[in-house]
DNA sequence: AATTAGTAACTGACTGGTTAGTCATTAAAG
DNA sequence: CTTTAATGACTAACCAGTCAGTTACTAATT
């Protein structure tokens, strides 16, 4: 009884998984992973869901390979922003938040934030491999550009567990807000201007300079 | 044929609905509206799902009431900072930041925005309302006394539209951590030394100083 | 103090709609 | 003709929302 002749079919065995993690990404961080069906995520893909059941075992597996899909470019955006490294720790620094912005924050993987953030409580082993593999990584990079800074004399003494977080979190926070409150709650704020003035202000945060009165230590 | 007799019943009319909101708030963060059963939030608050559905409508309304009822002590809290408030915007701004994380940030309502975040897309005329009570009226407190700090010489002339932001989300970013991250990555991250680094990093950051050679503008 | 009547809070089994996951069938390609 | 990608109707489970029935409490009556 089933499948009468319908709408022409085509077979692409390689290209399917990546469409259907694009599809996938783009719904869950809309939606959320829960209220995500996956006839949506088939339907955005242009296939049926038992196409999607030909690629991932279950719903569960799709989100997985979501997180680990999107994990690796962002890797490689990492592993790209050393290649490019300066001496100057101000360079660097400032080469690496404006280019987490351009290649990631900004695009479609600027979703993943929002999303590993929102299902951490719901796939804990999941958060591991991403705290392990991006977040740790992605930290370890900033504190290694401030603690140069910091040996030569241009920054002042932050502690370097602490300053990766502080750097890359209104970068975060920007990103979620495109991908949750802007498109009900547009405030006309430019993200470009918005980056150069985050990193103006730790920029001069970090800088050599007399300590403020009153201020802690 | 139902209700045998069970267990003992009380009888608390006023006090339901707050228990019940404090219920649906801790599950809807830890595991997300869509995955939150209304079994789960009746039986944490210690009553059946039948009695839920005699103070809220539906889920729907439920999701409405813990977000309302975790604004309106949010506002509070705000109206409680400008009442403490100092004339020196150094202080001001170290108030403000400490108190957020103190009275929000680190408690159950610290749970708001990431929750807020992640159902915007699906609720956003509420996301609207949250925008306009709190997110616009707490950036109108920054950027307050930002500006008198401007006026006053004391802090260089950043744009005052962006600065709010920049300045609370370090700390949004921690309250997220503790709600997502935290329970499966636990970094060694103090609460209080990273709010600390944080209102000493950008009040450096404020404060007038020779430019930054090489920095835009 | 004990009995009864009335009422408001509460319960949990039930149902109707929804959706993750399955599979027999079909179309394309060699 | 065989193989493999793809389909979409199907089902088994799950859950938001309902409601007939039960319990706790109050107050009036004796």
């Amino acid at each position: 009884m089933p499948a009468e002749p319908t709408t022409a079919r085509r077979r692409r065995k390689e290209a399917r998984p990546q469409e259907l993690t694009d599809a996938a990404l783009a719904l869950f961080v809309e939606k959320g992973f829960a209220a995500t069906r996956l006839d949506e995520v088939a339907a955005r893909a242009g296939v049926s869901k038992g196409t999607l059941y030909l690629y991932f075992d279950s719903k569960e597996a799709l989100f997985k390979a979501v997180i680990r899909e999107g994990v690796v470019p962002a890797i490689e955006a990492g592993e790209a922003m050393l290649a490019e490294q300066a001496d100057d720790p101000v360079t660097l620094l400032r080469i690496f938040l404006q280019s987490w912005w351009d290649r990631i924050g900004s695009t479609e993987l600027g979703g993943i934030p929002k999303l590993m953030m929102s299902e951490a409580g719901n796939f804990p082993e999941v958060a591991r491999y991403y705290d392990e593999v991006v977040i740790q990584r992605g930290l370890a990079l900033l504190r290694t550009a401030v603690q140069r800074g910091i040996d030569q004399g241009i920054f002042r003494p932050v502690d370097p567990a602490l300053i990766g977080t502080l750097l890359i979190a209104p970068l975060i926070h920007l990103a979620n807000w495109r991908n949750s409150f802007a498109a009900c709650c547009g405030n006309g704020i430019d993200p470009q201007a918005y980056v150069d003035a985050h990193i103006d202000l730790v920029l001069n945060g970090l800088r050599v300079q007399p300590s403020l009165p009153g201020a802690p230590q």
